[in-house]
DNA sequence: AATGAATGAGAATTCATTCAT
DNA sequence: TATGAATGAATTCTCATTCAT
């Protein structure tokens, strides 16, 4: 019985600690750290602000766990890509249409503003210094290779081309609302060899 | 007698003003609005924070004003290619570099967290929803139908193609620092006829 | 369970919120707006001032919302006059002395305060136009004129009668300390029929 | 000739001075001593802000000076009293037609502030313990005395007679705008013998 | 676990006062 | 004498964080 109970709370616990950080990573992705107050993501998420802290220990820590998941989200991505069965260039367009998915938007936005703006917390940019771009440019490295041999993708300098690649899908995906986010084929364009 | 030292007292006045201005076309394209602090932008400016109360009347203020400079810059920008001699595929090139080049990219973040990030002053707002992108698609059309009709400039719907184009200039000039910046000739590779 | 918990909250809340407000009637009428530190409120209340701004968006709100009570309040005292049981004229004196007694002093204060001194709010003046000394001169008038046909009151215009006679009434309440308050019975001489 | 320009100079300072201890009158009368700006002084005698520190040294200084010139303008007036030809009711009544007079409601109002509200510098309290309201008692006394032999004033204690009457007028002359002031006639009622 | 009262550090803003011209 | 640029102390206000219930 105490097991049962007690498993529960932890249920609510999990529940609550989830319901709290999804808020979190919508309005930290829109408007940044100090653009952030506390009772936003709270009330985004429906509970009082007191209980916030129940949960985390300051809005910065929150903020670092974020990037921290949001990191190693975007590397498990690039590895999943490896896993697919498909031609290089097939799973480029994958990866690409995965970056400008809706959903993963927000963890990249949060990843592009611990990059760019803001006053960030130090164990942040230790994070962002750690896994800076050319980190996902190897990753990526021999997935565009393949694709180079098979003649599917464009000739010259690969490194400097996923590099230009993903700054550009970054940029894309930063903007948002405002802009028109260009097809997928179209942004593939970059890197297919005509 | 008078006359001499009114302007002289003019002159200061427009300096210090445009010495403040700088500072915070700066900071706030790094950090935003809410990041921004006003103390930030008068130590750049190197002056009191009392001064900056004596030129502007709010941080609100001096951001919104700041908006509409942008604003007003960028038009005229678009606008001048026009006047410019040389092929479409050129005058592309002239905007593409302009867009990227460094010393326009503050404008262009103020405007990029106008008009996606923040809270910002209704008044900004409203200048933002009534410059959406599309008036800059407008403004470009008959270049780029020019250079369609040259054949420099690749087929298919003009609009659609200019505000993709826009869409990642804009989202590698507000990516900056932590990201490689494509060079001008690969941006082009996306809008040119092969 | 939560209701128990919920009055009890409830309680608190009304009890600080008055405990501000007593403090504040006190030192606004002692000091008017301008002379009111937010600081001087809270210490008076013995509260920290971020306590202030939980209670009250600003100061001016508070003001505001201080006049209207009085204003309330001050019509009221006016209408509970004809429930008594008494000669128009004891009424009056009870009016009078009403009037004098400390405890109502303060709020007069700030009546007197908002109409005549001080940068108010806007809200303020509005309030304070739509409840001229007129509409007081209008709710006394009944009485006056009962007094006068049973030769009580004092022959003439009752309207300029009545309203000499709150300027005067209120001219010595807000004198406060420094002079001399006169006694009850030589301020009705000015009513009394002799 | 060096005699003639240092004249003029002379003549400029003292009118300048004059013209914004004018404009500091009405302002302090208006809204007290922390309500008032330096700027709104400036603005109303028509100098800019600077111009005020080459006559006056700081703001409470002005305030200091103009309630010691109140006070001693008032003593004076009462001893003038004297000096005139008529019935002490006369006399008294022109004592309240000058309190109740236009041009001399500023400087009473700056008084009057003095006495009772508002933080005021440490010489204006002592310049307010040193002419209590009890000093202009004993400088009417011999007045009502006169008017009490002569059965014009009403019996009784006269101390306690002109300092209420005192507070009255001061009242009444305080309150200003949004209140009716009453006749003098009427006023006159609480001393005269009937 | 949950709430909201309470606190205080820090940011924005005002305004008296100084000073170069 | 006159102006307004410049400063900084004092004030208002915001918000992250703590804590009693």
């Amino acid at each position: 019985m105490p097991r049962l109970k007690e498993d529960q709370l932890h249920k609510i616990y999990e529940e609550r600690k989830q319901q709290i950080t999804s808020a979190a990573v919508k309005i930290f992705a829109q408007r940044g750290l100090p653009g952030t107050k506390i009772s936003m993501i709270t009330a985004e998420a429906g509970v009082s602000h007191g209980l916030f802290y129940h949960y985390f220990k300051t809005k910065e820590e929150l903020f670092t766990s974020l990037v921290r998941e949001a990191i190693e989200a975007s590397m498990q991505e690039m590895d999943n890509l490896s896993q697919l069965t498909g031609s290089p260039i097939e799973k480029i367009k994958i990866l690409t249409q995965g970056m400008l998915d809706e959903s993963g938007a927000p963890y990249f936005m949060l990843l592009h503003r611990a990059r760019n703006f803001e006053e960030v917390p130090e164990e942040v940019s230790q994070l962002i210094q750690k896994y800076p771009v050319d980190v996902y440019v190897k990753r990526l490295l021999p997935l565009f290779e393949e694709g180079q041999q098979r003649g599917e993708v464009t000739d010259g300098d690969l490194e400097e081309l996923i590099a230009s690649y993903l700054t550009i899908l970054s940029g894309v995906m930063v903007l948002g609302k405002g802009y028109v986010t260009p097809q997928v084929d179209t942004l593939l364009r970059f890197v297919e060899k005509r």
